[in-house]
DNA sequence: GCTGATTGGGCTAGTGTCAGACCATTGATG
DNA sequence: CATCAATGGTCTGACACTAGCCCAATCAGC
């Protein structure tokens, strides 16, 4: 019966603290950067502004942003993703739990296989395909600083060059469940290199529109991380 | 920005309301049979007595449900998905919009293919490889009335056996999107046949853990109602 | 026909959330 | 140095939602 589940995650105000939590992990507002003005914010976010204000003071106390007033004041992130050492890795898996952690992992190989499986199969403008090209020469000429954000955009915008709003919202969600898992992965050279071949792979084949070419590009990108955090669950 | 979407779809009744008629129109709830006390249902949907009451009764005033009280009693399903004439597809696809139809068709795509590529690529238990062949035959025998609702049985259990509720969640919620255009669409029996070979090669493809083939299966049976529906768009 | 369990129906007090108005602070600009 | 636009900070009255309690109806089984 999984219609039958609940219909709101929570109140106002922790779905709020999570939906901006997710745009600075996921580096949508990057380090230095602003949120929009309360006002804007809260219009988009579709909630009061008190409502607003009690999040972004948790999220302040939390440390993850400094807030300023003022003309040209307002919320700026102060959040840097964490360097990680191995040994963060397995509180991090253990903290989410194994049942979390498969559902996620499943999640996001459905998900992300089906938004490039649909972007391959779609006639795809110029303009399009020049954006998938930036994104992936963005991800290759990337500081390590800048690697995660980067890669987040770079998968994020297979999903919205599809031009489903739906998709794009679901592959949000589905990268935000295993960030912090991401985030502990230490970023090795070799990895790196390996990546950068998988999303040059995933790019070929979206724009020579081949979807089944894509979708297990695409897996198999994806299986390389969520095989190394499951061996994190034993 | 999509990471800056509305936090919520309504208030607690809309969202309500909204969920019920789900399980209604997906058939979770067939007709003639009655909803969870609603006790129950509040606690499950996570919301107050007050508000689940509120959503059954303005159900009940547009013609879904038969409340009654007492032991036994309950609030029953009246709804029949109506047998629809040619003319009606024109007035529902119309009453949705361009945009929402594209954007939920591509994100009903993608999802499902998703799942079906990942179920695939998974090790089933003899159980699970049971329970998808049984869903299949329920279908083979379906009486006309029944169909639709098996048809969504069947379609949303290649979701679930994948064992991630997300991804479940996720498959009931694009298939919801598009139940009122399903429901518009005569059931020819040119049709069904089509349909009936395309859901047994979907199958025989997850069986045989073949990942592509299951991807290229489902993108072909859901690309069929896909152009038709979108034939209505001019 | 009684009885008791189960279920919907209704009430109240307390909390969450909202819309809108107004105040306080900041800093670029003339 | 005065101004003013942009922005966060605060307050208020109204409405939505909740938890918990008790009442009313129904019907299987004794």
């Amino acid at each position: 019966m999984t219609v039958l589940r609940p219909v709101r995650a929570g109140n106002a105000f922790e779905e709020t603290v999570e939906r901006l939590l997710q745009a600075i992990k996921l580096g949508v507002v990057p380090p230095g950067a602003k949120l929009p003005p309360e006002r804007e914010l809260a219009v988009r976010l579709g909630i009061s502004r008190v409502t607003l204000r009690e999040a972004i003071r948790a999220l302040q106390e939390a440390g993850y942003l400094d807030v300023r007033r003022g003309r040209y004041g307002g919320a700026f992130v102060t959040y840097v993703p964490p360097q990680p050492g191995a040994g963060d890795l397995r509180r991090v898996v253990a903290d989410m739990g194994t049942a979390d952690l498969t559902d996620a992992l499943t999640f996001r190989m459905a998900v992300e296989c089906g938004a490039a499986a649909v972007l391959a199969a779609s006639e795809l403008t110029d303009e399009r395909r020049a954006v998938l090209r930036r994104r992936l020469a963005d991800l290759d000429g990337a500081r390590v600083e800048d690697y995660r954000r980067l890669d987040t955009a770079f998968h994020l915008s297979i999903a919205e060059l599809t031009g489903s709003a739906l998709l794009a919202a679901t592959c949000a969600d589905a990268r935000l469940r295993v960030s912090d898992l991401l985030n502990a992965i230490p970023m090795l050279q070799v990895n790196l290199e390996h990546a950068a071949s998988q999303h040059q792979a995933i790019v070929a084949a979206i724009l020579a529109g081949d979807p089944e070419a894509a979708r297990r590009a695409v897996a198999e990108h994806l299986e390389g991380t969520a095989a190394l955090l499951r061996a994190f669950l034993s």
